[in-house]
DNA sequence: CGGGCTCTTGAGAGCTCTCAAAATCGGTGG
DNA sequence: CCACCGATTTTGAGAGCTCTCAAGAGCCCG
């Protein structure tokens, strides 16, 4: 899953293609049904892709963070909006122009992104409240790298919209975790994982 | 979605490079933690790719029949199994090979395992269990083209287990579609769509 | 015709959602 | 610096949806 942290450094390439921007906390980086002829990879920041439904609830596809890349799905397909979770700095370039000056790059990172949206499913199918809860955690535990401080940097509605809970959920989940001694809230937004083998046992 | 039937065609320059290979009902296509070396592509049949979970749940990714390429995104990752669903005839060809001969189709084909893998996703975050029949209906009626009788191939508990329902679920709203009228239960495995409007409503 | 598997239907339990309200946090202006 | 305000987070109580457990019906195959 740290893969990600490898297109990092041979970005170098492609790099010089794209123009980077810089987007405010909930910022759309495009709009929904934009032409999205343009892959993008994360600077710094995180950033959310997200579904409205018809009935109003809201389905968080992914998130990304330093030195992913998304983009190469887009199409003529279903309307998503990209906005920044919080302030972010983005690289983007013609989606045409990069795979041709990278597309051993480009594939890799396909294949991660459908492996992320596989593992995404399959959590989403069969887990329960406090699984999703853990294997949230987790994954970001992960990309924090070996440290066991969390510093989130999005909203319950947010986590909850990615896990398919509701918010109250997520608040109950984090709070009998904690309870349970895995994790220790600092505050909303910054946990510590006391017993990470207990998370990974919450995982299948 | 019917993208893939665009791949029957022009595989011919793939096929040289594969071996075709029959497999009959339940059989494995190839055991888990196989290397994975290639790619796949069904000729005939149905197949599925499924998770037993440490609690024996089991969790099917994604069925894929005729046209359909996969195998793109298995490597050292999680053990899944790839079976039968009923008799069936493959392509195998080494992937690296695959790769070279046709990138382009490959890319392609990995674009749309990308964005069936969102959807997949998508719909088991966000949907009740009368929802995700009503989108499992719709794709399989897509996949038939244009006629509204379903021959399904698959189990009660494929069906359950690919939409994160149990069973019984599925058959309870499978009688509930019947009786509001929307399809048309002839056997347990042939479906009339009847009111493809009311299906597609049922999706978001 | 019998056996086993799949499918269907019913009743009750459990988990998550909905609705509601209190507590906490973060930013703004005095 | 402090008080205030809105947004976010947390907690509680009850409802609803899906699951579990159970039994009957239908189907295929020997």
């Amino acid at each position: 899953m740290n893969q990600a942290a490898a297109f990092a450094r041979p970005a170098s390439a492609l790099r010089a293609l794209g123009t980077v921007r810089h987007f405010a906390p909930e910022q759309a980086l495009f709009r929904e049904g934009d032409p999205a002829g343009h892959l993008m990879q994360i600077l710094s920041g995180v950033v959310r892709s997200a579904f409205l439904r018809r009935d109003g609830r809201r389905y968080i596809e992914a998130f990304y963070a330093s030195g992913d890349i998304f983009g190469m799905e887009s199409g003529p397909h279903q309307a998503r909006g990209v906005e920044a979770v919080c302030a972010c700095s983005v690289v983007i370039y013609p989606r045409h122009g990069a795979e041709a000056a990278s597309s051993q790059q480009v594939f890799a990172a396909m294949i991660l992104g459908l492996r992320q949206a596989q593992d995404h499913a399959r959590l989403l199918g069969r887990a329960s409240a406090i699984e999703k809860t853990a294997a949230f955690l987790l994954e970001w535990s992960n990309r924090a790298g070996h440290g066991t401080l969390l510093t989130l940097a999005m909203t319950r509605a947010d986590i909850a919209d990615y896990l398919g809970l509701t918010v109250e959920t997520v608040c109950r989940c984090l709070a009998q975790l904690s309870r349970d001694g895995v994790i220790d809230i600092l505050s909303a937004r910054c946990i510590r994982v006391v017993d990470l083998a207990a998370l990974l046992a919450l995982t299948s």
